[in-house]
DNA sequence: ATTCTTCTATTTGTATACAAAGATGGCTCA
DNA sequence: TGAGCCATCTTTGTATACAAATAGAAGAAT
């Protein structure tokens, strides 16, 4: 095991988006070097980098805590996503092979029926979101932009974002598949226009879902 | 001066956008230690923070070099720009201030001003740059948006797209003041559309002008 | 009792030491 | 002569030690 600090992160990150270590919880270098078992070191360099992503914020001289985040900045993720991967879409869309279409296809299917299965929500939600963040993961990779990619997985590595679907209704949860649906008729029709705004309407749909109508702005 | 690393980063930084450090160079951490008359501790939080941000590259246990961007890596950044940025207008200009709306003409005129004079281009294009980035910066400030902010930041940070000015030709330049301009005119009559239609067109000329015509994609 | 101050304990920031992984160069062997 | 291998040297990764800064609590003054 070469790096340390690469495993670290991805315990320290996994501990955050899963809420174990939520919030804006104090994260001690010692106190995370020890319970480990290594030194501050490679715990210094996984929080900066944490830092880095927006995931823990950091004062100088006064350690890293647990980022939070509140409507407004939901907001403004859903925003950036709505534009970013409609983006993505419109890029998408002339390249898509077959293959590729193929492989959305699939995902769909594939999250229809387990929305279907009589799972309870604790198997089924976690399946799903799973599910979809490939479904959202192969249109950015198809979109052939490596920094849209970057730019988006700095946004959705949000607690809440990645679990959008634990506060789905069962009508949104519908109303999500066959906005993927939709995306992937869209592309296999070479209308990037089209598919593009259906994953705006995709976005701004999970927003409203997420956050509730009731803002004030 | 409590946080060497913050220093040795901004240097480091700085280095790398005027070009000092360009072409792949290999930034070994000692070296650059002793160099600065520090230890290597700060240095290389220093380059991870860089590396994060997309300035170097850092292969495990092979070290920082400084990053590259080739026509594909341009294209993408200016597209990003133009979607990016045009947004903010969108959400600058319902909020626009009479005070705010002074200061960007302010910074039109300045920037006329500038070009109208027959200083050596050595003096004159550092200083539009510097307007140049106010010119934006306050707009994205204005979009009360700070991922959004933080998102065009990581995008705009890489040498040429800093200096675009330095290619442009005069023409170039008299139509990018006047886009200026009408950005302003725009968010003053309050049209979003209008304002955020010019600023796109803005950067997607100014990508042009940097990437030259003869582009095969 | 409240506020201000000072002292101490905790925690971060930097330096140094050591271990491990890569790169380099010369050597052997064909 | 050229390819492959071994030794060494450089460079990165991690641990530990020490210095600086902050937070928290106890005590003094009003």
């Amino acid at each position: 095991m070469a790096k340390i600090a690469s495993t670290v992160y991805e315990q320290i990150r996994t501990a955050i988006l899963s809420g174990e270590l939520s919030n804006s919880e104090r994260l001690v270098e010692e106190d995370l070097a020890v319970s480990l078992g290594i030194s501050r070191t490679p715990v210094r360099e996984a929080l900066r980098r944490l830092a880095a992503e927006g995931l823990v914020d950091v004062s100088p001289n006064r350690g890293a805590r647990v980022a939070e985040w509140d409507d407004h900045d939901l907001r403004e993720i859903f925003d950036l996503r709505s534009i970013l991967e409609s983006h993505a879409c419109e890029l998408a869309t002339p390249r898509a092979s077959t293959a590729e279409i193929e492989f959305l296809e699939n995902i769909c299917e594939e999250m229809e029926a387990l929305a279907k299965t009589d799972l309870s929500s604790e198997q089924r939600l976690p399946a799903l979101a799973a599910k979809n963040r490939i479904f959202h993961g192969k249109i950015i990779e198809m979109s052939n932009s490596s920094r849209l990619g970057l730019l988006i997985e700095t946004l959705i590595h949000v607690p809440i974002v990645m679990q959008t679907y634990k506060v789905y209704s069962p009508e949104a949860l519908e109303r999500s598949l066959r906005h993927h649906r939709e995306i992937v008729t869209a592309m296999k029709a070479g209308d990037e226009v089209w598919a593009a705004s259906v994953m705006r309407a995709h976005v701004l749909a999970a927003r409203e879902e997420v956050l509730g109508q009731d803002e004030s702005e």
